[in-house]
RNA sequence: GCGCUCGUAGCUCAAUCGGAUAGAGCAACGGCCUUCUAAGCCGUAGGUUGCAGGUUCGAUUCCUGCCGAGCGCGCCA
């Protein structure tokens, strides 16, 4: 809809530019934005405010000069003026606006689709909690964020890949390992401690107990050596027992990825040796001795060379350890690896979103990643703060530790898909939430996943109604007259509904699902207002039939958003 | 000490890559159910956008400096 305003101010400027009111050749670039307040119209242009330099005019000076290169014939547009400094306000025409209807209704699941991206192929890696233990909540926003950024850039044309990074490989597994070896010792009596460092928590118990009750004995000869590396196939056994901890918590929140991808196979192939002499090769890596950390006391540091990668080069604020000290590789180097592999798969964008405690790690990635392929922006980094659970206003304790933390999988069971994802969502990312438990399955207004499946609820329920009087089901279909929607409320009902792409747009451009959610706790609230103004099954049945298509364009509406939200869209409450 | 993310109504948060008079919900107060779901609606009240400068037609938004919060700061992931 915004493009009919769009297409109008640029055959203006365009004119301007014939008349030679305006210079010829590339201007700055001007809005077409739908303004806040509705008094202003459905469009406004800041065009004259941003050009009246070029044109040597006042602002609104230039904005009358525009007006009058307008036709005045225009079927489209009711109405149009200068207002404020410069800016001028245009109306759509009330058929126009009432078009969306049959519109919406005919696009169906695809109403708010888009093909702003040009097919644009875009990795998304998220959640990539380690195999070490249960998803905890933190994970579960970034899972719930990522796969909303995923959706979000396939709906607007894009071609998106969901990828899960397994670390499997690393000194974490290893404790892993030992922390399930000892466990599994004390189930057969003997005194066990654990170590500092280690996963002491219930799961590693019960993993513990399913080795036992699968290989009984077998384990108890292995020496308890934790210098040395825990056998294998205990150590795979626990990992496999994780994950599909965390595929099953994933399924539960109805997340699928199209990979995962596995450290390991990065080692196992040579990768990060390949990319450390890619990085040679360019000059880039050196052996060195880094600076003591400042601000942080490190009791156990000693100047010692490293092999390092000139991350200074490229923005960040110290060149990066590749190996430590007994020579096997750093997570950075396994993780540039990775990275470069993403690459090479000919992606034109690679999205991560991490936890905001690994926001010290983006510029040197970025930096090592424009190093190897010459592109400067290739990863975009997005990070979600952490989430505070809360039930009823006191704080919830979490540690791995201690094993006290609460899991994602608890507060699914506790308070549901629906209300996990969408209200994870209703929260800019880079803000961290307070979740409580209590609020998520209140049912107030406090709450807005209800609010907004209720809004939808409620439309099932005019229909329902519809057809308990024994009327003709096919009414509401948006093809009969529909001049009848006259009222205010009615109208900026649906302009409402024409601003759902360019939201989309906006959201996916900015990479802020939680424009989806708050566009639909917007709707919600418009049609609960209408809903309380208008009767919807008037004895006119020509208007009754109008609403009808209205309210069912709503409805189709509420039900794309929340589908793209992965929240359900339930027919009655 | 340095870096990142933030600071908006009493509380939780929005504010369209710089736009016009900064908006919702909750909490407070007052109204609306014999009619399609009251899990709803309407109204009242609530603000020096942390502070001070700067950039310009215009700043919650961008820049600089302070104040305050969270996260991070060789060989952990």
């Amino acid at each position: 809809m915004r493009r009919i305003i769009e297409n109008l101010v640029a055959g203006i400027i365009e004119k301007l530019q014939s008349d030679a009111l305006l210079p010829a050749g590339e201007l700055p670039e001007y809005k077409v934005e739908r303004p806040r307040d509705e008094s202003h119209g459905d469009f406004s242009t800041n065009a004259a405010l941003v050009l009246s330099r070029f044109a040597k005019m006042k602002p609104r000076d230039l904005a009358e000069k525009m007006l009058a290169a307008l036709p005045s014939e225009q079927k489209e547009v009711d109405s149009w003026e200068v207002a404020g400094p410069g800016f001028i306000n245009f109306r759509i025409t009330p058929q126009r606006i009432r078009q969306l209807i049959p519109d919406i209704l005919e696009a169906n699941s695809d109403y708010g689709r888009s093909t702003i991206g040009n097919g644009q192929r875009i990795l998304v890696e998220f959640v990539s909690a380690n195999p070490t233990g249960p998803m905890h909540v933190g994970h579960g926003r970034g899972a719930v964020m990522g796969d909303a950024i995923a959706t979000i850039l396939q709906v607007t044309g894009h071609a998106v890949e969901r990828e899960y990074y397994i670390n499997d490989a690393g000194t974490q597994i290893g404790v892993l390992g030992w922390s399930v070896m000892l466990r599994y010792r004390e189930l057969f009596g003997y005194e066990i401690s654990m170590p500092d460092g280690s996963y002491p928590a219930q799961y590693v118990i019960d993993i513990a107990q399913s080795l036992k009750d699968k290989d009984g004995e077998r384990w108890l000869e292995i020496t308890t050596d934790l210098s040395a590396a825990p056998p294998l196939e205990v150590v795979n056994f626990a990992m496999e027992r994780i994950m599909g901890w965390i595929r099953h918590d994933l399924e539960k929140i109805n997340i699928h990825f199209d990979n995962w991808f596995s450290e390991r196979t990065l080692h196992a192939k040579g990768k990060i040796d390949e990319t450390i002499e890619q990085l040679t090769k360019k000059d880039l890596i050196y052996e060195g001795v880094l600076e003591p950390p400042k601000g942080k006391l490190l009791d156990d540091w000693e100047a010692r060379p490293q092999l390092l990668f000139k991350a200074t080069q490229f923005g960040d604020s110290v060149d990066r350890a590749l190996k430590k000290s007994d020579n096997s590789a750093t997570y950075f180097a396994a993780d540039i690896a990775y990275h470069f592999d993403k690459a090479e798969r000919g992606f034109d964008l690679l999205i991560d979103v991490w936890g905001a405690d690994h926001g010290g790690y983006v510029k040197r990635v970025q930096a090592a990643l424009t190093a190897l392929t010459g592109k400067k922006k290739l990863l975009d980094v997005e990070l979600v703060q952490m989430v505070n659970l809360v039930r009823g206003g006191e704080p919830v304790k979490m540690s791995k530790r201690d094993g006290t933390f609460v899991t994602l999988a608890e507060v699914v069971d506790e308070v549901g898909s629906d209300a996990v994802r969408f209200l994870f969502l209703t929260r800019s990312g880079g803000a961290a939430l307070d979740f409580d438990l209590e609020l998520a399955v209140s049912k107030s207004n406090d709450n807005p996943v209800f609010y907004v499946q209720y809004a939808h609820a409620r439309i099932n329920a005019v229909y329902r109604q519809l057809a308990e009087k024994g009327l003709e089901a096919g009414l509401g279909d948006g093809s009969g007259d529909l001049s009848g929607l006259t009222q205010d409320s009615e109208l900026s009902l649906i302009r409402l509904l024409g601003a759902y792409p360019e939201m989309l747009e906006g959201a996916a451009l900015n990479r802020e699902p939680h424009r989806v959610p708050y566009y639909l706790i917007d709707l919600a609230s418009a049609f609960h207002t209408y809903y309380n103004s208008t009767r919807i099954l008037d004895d006119d049945v020509v208007l009754m039939a109008a609403r009808l298509s209205l309210i069912s364009a709503v409805r189709q509406v509420l039900a794309n958003g929340l589908g793209l939200l992965g929240v359900s869209a339930p027919e009655k409450m």
